[in-house]
Formats: structure tokens, C-alpha cells, sequence
RNA sequence: CCGCGCUUAGCUCAGCCUGGCAGAGCAGCCGACUGUAGAUCGGCUUGUCCCCCGUUCAAUUCGGGGAGUGCGGACCA
């Protein structure tokens, strides 16, 4: 694969760069890519959109650690209870490699590490507690302000929270941190606060947040918001019908935006085309090649919200359907990760 | 260690002073209008009023005790 082919893979579906020159001078090698996540809630199609994207990581050649990062999971207002870390974990684990499989890749290729395997050890909290004495308050607070739960009387522990992430960055001897653009405060950060400790400041690359199914952003308290990765056919065909999709607006569309960044990239790594069923009365079958010719017939209204959804609804089904499959076999990962929800 | 505040619907909170069938907004659900959804309109659901004891015909409300949570003060050799 040319270095054109690998930058285009690697950027390609990103909502920013930082930098871009930086990220292309990395391709002379096989650079360290890394994501974290925070075993909290359970996973859905917006994770499913960044762990997608992962595929063309490792097609691009990249190394792809993924942080679980648990420790993150119980100091942001304690989200998970420290006695649940293992379980979500495993869950967590699961889930992703579920994910990284249902995207083409092979999951045995994603290197895995939990957080407390290395954010416990004296030289990792040593940094900690040497960036916390010249990290001011309002400075972490700004950091995090778009990941850590806001509240009137924050804890220590969300203060905290942005430097470990920074720290991560280094102990993983990682290039680049990949993240959600909602991650970028905590990035900037890390830009700013590791070299002044000794380590290399890495380059970014933020995906894009996208719009839940409500309209505006996608929230995990508002269960109607996003599609669970375990959730059945039923459910998946309900809240896709139910979705806020007005005709001919791409902007807030949750719908066109899973198309986009999710079922339009896993149908390009198969080769397979986008077939929407409509009545004759409204014009027909239609097939898309790629996204691009989608949106512009929604655009011009030749493509009706109704007939959009219906496919959509099969399609996304369709690539949650084997993550689905993986957890119906082992029922307790969900089971012993959200006793509240399952037991 | 001391003082003060808060705890009521899924969420944010009002009501308590002056005891008398537990409320609002948001969310949710159902209809109407749309070949989707949203918006709009109409309708509807939701409660251990933190717990225990006492006073009273009657306690979410008053008194006592306790729990949780938050703030402040004091201590600073």
C-alpha cells in the first residue's frame, strides 16, 4: 500500500487532525495508535462508528492498542461502581473485539490493556503527582469539561481524570490518540502538560460526534437517543422509525450520519452496494454505490425519510446482528456487567 | 470536633411557616396532522414525600432521634 493510500485510510471519517503534518511525517514508520474507553454504560452505535474505524487502522498498518480504561470508569462520579470494573471490563472487551470483527479486521490484532495493568505503578503515579502540582484546577477542569460529568461540587477524582488520560498517551508509548472530537480538551492538554514532563506530545485524531436519534446530540441517559449493540430487531426497527429525520435536512440527522460513518464503510470493505426496497408508486427500488450519491438524492427530496429508515433500520441490524450473536452465547457478560438492567 | 442547609414523579424542583385527598416544568406514553420523525394541538400515566419514634381525629408539613449528601467554621504544636 502506497504512504497516499495509508494517510487517506487513516484520515479518512475524522472531524479533526492535529496535526496533519505531524500525522504524515509519523508514516515514514508504523506508528502506535490509541483509544481509550471507560467501561461505563453499556456500548453502543456510536462506539461502534469510532471502533469501526479502527479496521482502517490496521488495514493502514498501524499499531492499535485499546485502553479500557477502568480506573476512568469509576473516577469520573464514580459511573461504575469499583466493584463492577471487572465485569464491565470484560464486557467492554468483548464488545470491541465484536465490533472490530463485524468491521472486516481481525480482532486478534487489536492489542488490549487495562488501565489499572499500568496506572497503578509508582513511576506512572510519580508523574501523576508531579503534573498535579503545576496542573491548576481551572486548567483540568477546562480539559474535561466535555467529558467528565460536570457538577457543582466536582470530585477530586474529575479533576484528576484529564491527566491520567495524558499519562495513558506516554505509558502506552503511543503516536497518536484517537478519540471522539469530545476528547480534544483532554488532548490539548496532554500537547501542552507531557513534554514539559519529559514525553513527546502526540498527535491527534478526533472523530466526529454524532447526532443521536432524538436530534442533537447523542446522550446514553436518553435510551431512545442511540441503538445498543445488543439491541434485538425489534428494537432497532423502532428507534430508527422513531428517529427525528426531517426530508431533505442532512443537518442533525442521526440516520444519514450511522449511513455514513458506519454501514457505508463496512459495505465498502465487502464490495456490497446499499439497496433500498420502495413501492413502485414512489419510484422503485434504488442502489447506491456510496454515500455520497445517497445524501444528494435526500438532499433534492428524491429519496423519502420513510424509505431511508426502513433500509437503514435492515442495514444497521444487519452489522449488530453478529455482535448480538456473540453476547446471546454468553449471557453472563451482560448479566454480571449491568445487574440492575439484566438480573 | 462544632454549626448550618438539603433529601418530594425518570430529571430539575415548588409545597411545609399557618397539619385536612401530593403539585409544576421537562421527559415518557396515546391520539390528530403529515407517505417518516420532529414541531404544533388534544389527552394520559408516574410517588416508600429518606428512615424510625412521638404529638394529633388527621403528619410530606409540627417535635425528637437517625441516615445520606453538601457547605461553612474551628483546630493548625
Amino acid at each position: 500500500m502506497d504512504r497516499e493510500e495509508r494517510y487517506r485510510l487513516v484520515a479518512r471519517n475524522t472531524a479533526e487532525i492535529v496535526t496533519e503534518e505531524e500525522l504524515d511525517s509519523l508514516l515514514d514508520r508504523d506508528p502506535t495508535i490509541y483509544i481509550g474507553y471507560a467501561p461505563t454504560g453499556e456500548m453502543h452505535i456510536g462506539h461502534f462508528t469510532t471502533i469501526r474505524k479502527l479496521a482502517d487502522f490496521l488495514q493502514a498498518g498501524l499499531d492499535v492498542k485499546v485502553l479500557i480504561a477502568d480506573l476512568h470508569a469509576h473516577l469520573d462520579d464514580e459511573k461504575s461502581p469499583f466493584d463492577l470494573l471487572d465485569a464491565r471490563s470484560a464486557y467492554y472487551r468483548e464488545a470491541i473485539e465484536g465490533m472490530v470483527a463485524a468491521a472486516g479486521a481481525d480482532p486478534k490484532q487489536v492489542e488490549f490493556v487495562p488501565g489499572r495493568e499500568f496506572e497503578l505503578s509508582s513511576e506512572y503515579s510519580l508523574d501523576l503527582l508531579r503534573m498535579a502540582a503545576d496542573t491548576t484546577v481551572a486548567r483540568t477542569r477546562r480539559a474535561g469539561s466535555e467529558v467528565v460529568r460536570q457538577s457543582e461540587n466536582p470530585t477530586l477524582g474529575g479533576l484528576l481524570y484529564p491527566l491520567l488520560q495524558s499519562l495513558d498517551v506516554a505509558a502506552l508509548e503511543a503516536d497518536i490518540a484517537y478519540g471522539g472530537i469530545d476528547q480534544r480538551g483532554i488532548y490539548m492538554l496532554s500537547r501542552e502538560v507531557l513534554p514539559e514532563h519529559g514525553y513527546d506530545a502526540p498527535v491527534c485524531l478526533f472523530a466526529p460526534l454524532l447526532s443521536g436519534l432524538t436530534g442533537g446530540k447523542m446522550s446514553a441517559s436518553e435510551a431512545g437517543s442511540s441503538i445498543t449493540i445488543t439491541d434485538d430487531s425489534e428494537a432497532v426497527k423502532q428507534k430508527v422509525a422513531d428517529a427525528y429525520c426531517p426530508q431533505g435536512e442532512v443537518e442533525d440527522n442521526g440516520v444519514l450520519e450511522y449511513l455514513e460513518y458506519l454501514i457505508f464503510p463496512i459495505l465498502d470493505e465487502r464490495k456490497d452496494p446499499f439497496v433500498i426496497e420502495r413501492p413502485e408508486e414512489y419510484g422503485g427500488n434504488v442502489t447506491y454505490e456510496g454515500y455520497a450519491a445517497l445524501e444528494a438524492d435526500f438532499v433534492s427530496k428524491g429519496l423519502h425519510p420513510q424509505d431511508l429508515k426502513t433500509a437503514a433500520a435492515t442495514y444497521i441490524d444487519e452489522a449488530i446482528a453478529p455482535i448480538r450473536d456473540r453476547f446471546a452465547d454468553r449471557p453472563n457478560l451482560l448479566i454480571e456487567a449491568y445487574p440492575e438492567t439484566y438480573d
